[in-house]
Formats: C-alpha cells, sequence, structure tokens
DNA sequence: TATCAACACGAAAACGTTTTCGTAGCATTT
DNA sequence: AAATGCTACGAAAACGTTTTCGTGTTGATA
C-alpha cells in the first residue's frame, strides 16, 4: 500500500503548520482567504482524505457497530444485516461482522476483540451454546461496561439491554389457529429443543391456540428435533400418528415434512396443510409453496440499528431498556388449503 | 461506555512510567521481576486490555480486510463470507462488510471510506451497474494506490489484482453433458441477459457440449431471463418447445422450471430432467430435490481470503496477479434421472 | 579509587488528527 | 500616546500504544 498523504506532510510541504492545514480543510474563519485556497488546492490535488484511525482515536468513537451472529448462511440472519446495514449506513456507520459459530468460547473472543475500541456499540444474536449453558458472563460484563449492546431473536431477559424480538408466541399461535380454521383436527408440531427459546415459544403459541378448541394437548403430536442426530427420521416418527396438519417452527422442518408426506402418498393440502416459519426462499419456490410465518428479518435488523445507534449517540441519558416487538404475519400460500 | 482501563491509568496509579507499564505488560527483560509482577497484577485485577485503536494507529495495519458485495441476502455470497471470515479468523484477522447494492456510486463511496485507513486490503464482487457501464475507474484506483485488492466471481480483466472465479464455460458443460449421457435430447438452457458474464460463459459450456453431438443448436431452447420483468412467464415460453430437460444457470430458475412443469403434468424426473446452479436449500430441500452445479462459494471465500492476506503480509516482493479458478461439480438428485 | 558493565527505569517521539490557547502584528479607538 | 481589538497563525496537548535512546544507581573489577 502507498504511503497516503497526511496532513504533516501537506503542511511541511506548504511550510505551515499541521494546525493551519486541518482549519483550512475545515473552512476556519481563522484561516485567511488566500491561505485556504493554497492548501485547499494542493490537498485537493493530492486528493487528500483524513485518516479514519486518527479520527476514531481522536474522538474516542469509530462510528462501527460491530454484529455477532450464529452463522451467517441462513436466510434469516442475513436479511437482519441487511437491514442493519441499511439504518447504519444512513446514519453513517459501517458494520463489522463477526460469527460465533454457535460457540460460546468464540462468542466471548469476539466480543472482547470488537469491545476494545473496535467498534461503538454490538449487536448480537446469542450463541445456542451459552444460552443451553445459561453461561452469560461475558454480556453480563458488557452491562456492567455499559456497552452499547442490542438483542435480537435469541434473547435472554437477565440480560439488562435493548432487544428486538419476533413475537414467538403470538405467531406460533396464529400459524396453529389457521390451521384449525381451515378445519384441521390433528395438528403435528415439529419444534426444537426446549433451550431454545424461539422453538419454545412458538409451541407456547401452538398450546393455546389448540387448548381453546377445547381439545387436550397430544404430546406424541410435537416433535422437539435435536439438530446433532438426523432431522428426518426424527420427522418421519411424527407421520407414525393420525396427523391432517403440521406445524414446523423452521423451513427445512417444513420442506422436510412434505418431502416425507408426499413418500408416504399424502396429497398437500387436501390430505395434509403444512407451515413454516420465515419466509426464505425454500417456502416460496418449493412446490407446493409453503404457507409461512414471516418474521420480518428486515425490520429486525433496522429496529436493532436504531435502537443501537440511539443508545451510542445519547450516552448521557440513561434510558431503561426497550423491547421491540416484532409482530409476524402469516403469508398463505398452496401448502395449506383455504 | 464506562471509560477503559489504560496503560496511562495504570502508569499513574503505581507511580511508574508508560514505557515501564508497557514493557512489563510484554513481559521484558528490561523490567525486574517484582515491578513486573506488582503491574501484572494490578492490569489483570483490572482487566486490562489494550486498544485496537491505539495499536493500530501505531503499527499502521488494522488486521481488517473489507468485503464489498452486490448484496448479501443471497446463498452464494452468503457463504462466501462464511469462507473468508473463516480463514481471516484463522489468520488474525476481521471482516468489515459492506454492500453496494449492485449500485457503482455505493461501491465507489464504499471503497472509498474502507481505504482511508479502515483496513488493509479489500475483497470485492463488482457491482452490475458499474460492469455494465464499464465504469471502473475506482478499482484502477486502488491498483495505482497499490491497494491490496481480490476480485472473485464478478471480476473484469482489466483490473490487475489476484482473483478467485468459478470456471462457468466447465460448470456449463458438464451440467449438459450429464443431461446428454442420461439419455435427453432436447435440452433447453434458462440463462441471464448477455451482459452478466457468468450466464454467457454457462452458456457458452451449454452450446460446446451441444455441438459435441452433432446436434445444431436450437435458439429457441435458450431463454435470456430479463429480471426486471416477470420470470415466471419469460420461463414459462420455453415450455412451449418440445423439451425433455432444462439446464438452468440459478436455483430459483430451476425451481420455477420444476413448478411449471408440474402444472403442467410432466413427471420429473421421467418426462423432464433439470439441472440448477448453486448448492442452496432450495435444490436440497424442494421435492423432487434438485440436481444442481455446486460452487463451492465457501472455498472461493477461503481461496480470496488467502490471496489477499499474503498480499498483505508481503508487501515487498511484488507477485504478479494471480487468477484461481474454482472449478465445480455437479451434484446428482431426484430432478435428473440416472 | 577510578572505571565499567549491568540493571531498571524514564523521556520522548511516533502514528494522524483536532482543538484550545497564546501571541505577534497591525489597525482602530479614546 | 496608550489602550483595545482583530486577524492569522503556531505551539502543544490529547487520544493509547510501542520503542529507541538516555541515565542514575549499584556492584564488580582493575
Amino acid at each position: 500500500m502507498k504511503p497516503k498523504i497526511t496532513i504533516k506532510i501537506i503542511a511541511k510541504e506548504l511550510g505551515v503548520s499541521t494546525s493551519t492545514v486541518s482549519k483550512a480543510l475545515r473552512d476556519s474563519h481563522e484561516i485567511s482567504i488566500e491561505t485556504k485556497e493554497r492548501i485547499k488546492a494542493y490537498a485537493d490535488y493530492y486528493n487528500y482524505r483524513p485518516n479514519n484511525l486518527a479520527l476514531q482515536l481522536r474522538n474516542q468513537k469509530t462510528k462501527v457497530i460491530g454484529i455477532i451472529l450464529p452463522k451467517i448462511v441462513h436466510h434469516f440472519f442475513s436479511t437482519v444485516i441487511s437491514g442493519i446495514e441499511k439504518v447504519a449506513n444512513e446514519r453513517g456507520y459501517n458494520i463489522m461482522v463477526c460469527f460465533s459459530n454457535e460457540q460460546q468460547q468464540k462468542e466471548i473472543e469476539t466480543i472482547n476483540v470488537l469491545t476494545n475500541g473496535s467498534v461503538d456499540g454490538l449487536i448480537v444474536s446469542i450463541a445456542k451454546e451459552s444460552l443451553r449453558n445459561k453461561e452469560l458472563n461475558h454480556f453480563y460484563n458488557l452491562i456492567e461496561n455499559e456497552v452499547p449492546l442490542v438483542l435480537f431473536d435469541r434473547v435472554h431477559n437477565s440480560i439488562e439491554c435493548d432487544s428486538v424480538i419476533v413475537d414467538d408466541i403470538g405467531a406460533g399461535y396464529k400459524a396453529t389457529k389457521h390451521l384449525i380454521n381451515i378445519g384441521c383436527k390433528n395438528i403435528g408440531i415439529i419444534t426444537t429443543p426446549e433451550h431454545v427459546t424461539v422453538g419454545l415459544d412458538r409451541l407456547q403459541g401452538y398450546e393455546r391456540a389448540i387448548k381453546e378448541t377445547g381439545i387436550k394437548i397430544d404430546k406424541n403430536l410435537i416433535i422437539n428435533v435435536d439438530e446433532d442426530e438426523d432431522i428426518y427420521s426424527q420427522i418421519h416418527k411424527l407421520f407414525d400418528e393420525k396427523i391432517d396438519a403440521v406445524f414446523a417452527v423452521n423451513e427445512i422442518y417444513a420442506a422436510t415434512a412434505i418431502r416425507i408426506a408426499k413418500e408416504k402418498g399424502m396429497k398437500i393440502p387436501e390430505e395434509l396443510s403444512v407451515v413454516g416459519f420465515t419466509d426464505g426462499l425454500i417456502s416460496k419456490y418449493s412446490s407446493p409453496s409453503i404457507t409461512t410465518v414471516v418474521q420480518h428479518g428486515f425490520t429486525m435488523g433496522e429496529q436493532a440499528a436504531d435502537l443501537l445507534i440511539d443508545r451510542i449517540e445519547n450516552d448521557k441519558k440513561e434510558r431503561t431498556p426497550q423491547t421491540k416487538v416484532i409482530s409476524s404475519n402469516l403469508k398463505i400460500r398452496e401448502s395449506s388449503k383455504s
């Protein structure tokens, strides 16, 4: 990399002080018109641009927000990034993206690196391992040190910070209600293990909707998928039961259920209705296309970024932590009869 | 954000100089054992971590690599990021991700911001608009200023830098050849407009494979999809022709073709074989699952990161620009009979 | 006793900015 | 003629590090 031109160099070349150059470039009234012209012309000619690092050190702010995600190859997370980036950009910030790969250790290290001056604040979705272990000290430390922090989607209420979440209970309720409304009686649910709160919440919504109909919850219709094992065979078990509908808490489970149903010769949606979660490409382009709870990842990203930047820029007045609940809605497609 | 503890503070509190503290923490032999112990204990207790910005300014390097992509909500690009991040991380770098949104102006601005000290080098996939306008001065400037740069996927040979590309011609050939081998005679191709080089290359591979069989290219079997128009109806026209196979240059075109075939009552793969491109979730989870050219985005990311970091760290010895061609391979699934 | 080396530490510069304060020179007012 | 004000600029500190060079003290050696 070629050395870039600096204020110092300009100052030396033009026989003035760095203060004069700095002021001239910022169009200070303290500097005479002629001197300003001379300096600006020189700076322009050599395409001077102030060095970010120096500014950041001087101003004690980086105008960068750090994002830590469990993974990125995932429609929802990349959508959220997109939303964050949009707002960040509009408000003059850049983003630095890191991944925990669902591992607690990497989450801790990443937080450490980023908070040593590289960023002004963090937006995080917590790694599964941290949630499972309930080892959240690294987050408590952030709060302790008053690092601006926004959690989204995977949150924990023991961490006192702004957060953006989906109304997962409501979403589970809506999805199940839709199935009930179109006449389904035996609705299976494919969800996550219990320590993943989003899965748990969606299950709660499901149970509420079922109970409202007066039917008792049938434990056999609830599948908790362990992602370390084979997904296909776990979901397959659900088809041993008599079911006419499936609510899956993500796209992949929904697609897998559809595959199994087809293999069993069940017609969709005539014999089996399916509702998924996350409006990704699978739901849209598979055939039949899948009715799905749309999660508004982009909006979540936008809101998270706004919360964070507000927090960063209003360091003075302590605002109590705020939680934004993004309500989701159902996009009805071919996989659930209407 | 609480003020963090600095070397200065430690020095003042312990009544020594900053040099002593710095040396002690780096375990210099110049400092007596007792003093070192004392300083380390203090630093440890207050959880001292050196400030990144200061280090970056001092060392004149950031250990950050900038990534500029046309968009992120796209399986291929997020996979590439993942690969870059892996290598970057292993080699002690962080990544700063920005998007051009396919717009030349934003590409230029982003490059400007990032190269003013924020990053040690750039990995870029060029925005469509820049390619279409052939306005690449911002890249020539980077080369001029010897900014370490690696282009991937969307490249241009007038820019003299390292690059990582897919062997699109070979991939198109392989895909078509596979269809020929399983007995297909009338193979349609759904590709992009001609200014998108990847689509053009894949078409070339297709044509080569067809010509090898002695069959003449039938222009009616070539669909150039204009993304500004309705994709479905454009692809639908292909089905007016007599076809027994389709090669689509991306997942979405492939899924759309399958949908149309199903609507027309064609059995897959018995009456129509389909091959897609990009091994994303759609191909894997739709039913039938789609035979596809896997693009190895992760590998591309890894290679790009390695090239860039090599370039950054060997600033001395000028290496001539290198191009890595990542060969793709076919993953055969249900949509093409075997 | 004078010389020298080793030890243990500090001062200062450097990275590139911005900003506060000081001041020399000149013009205006009383 | 003295006091005041303005213009136009420079010096220096600050942000947090690292590193080079210098130096005072001690102990050993000649």
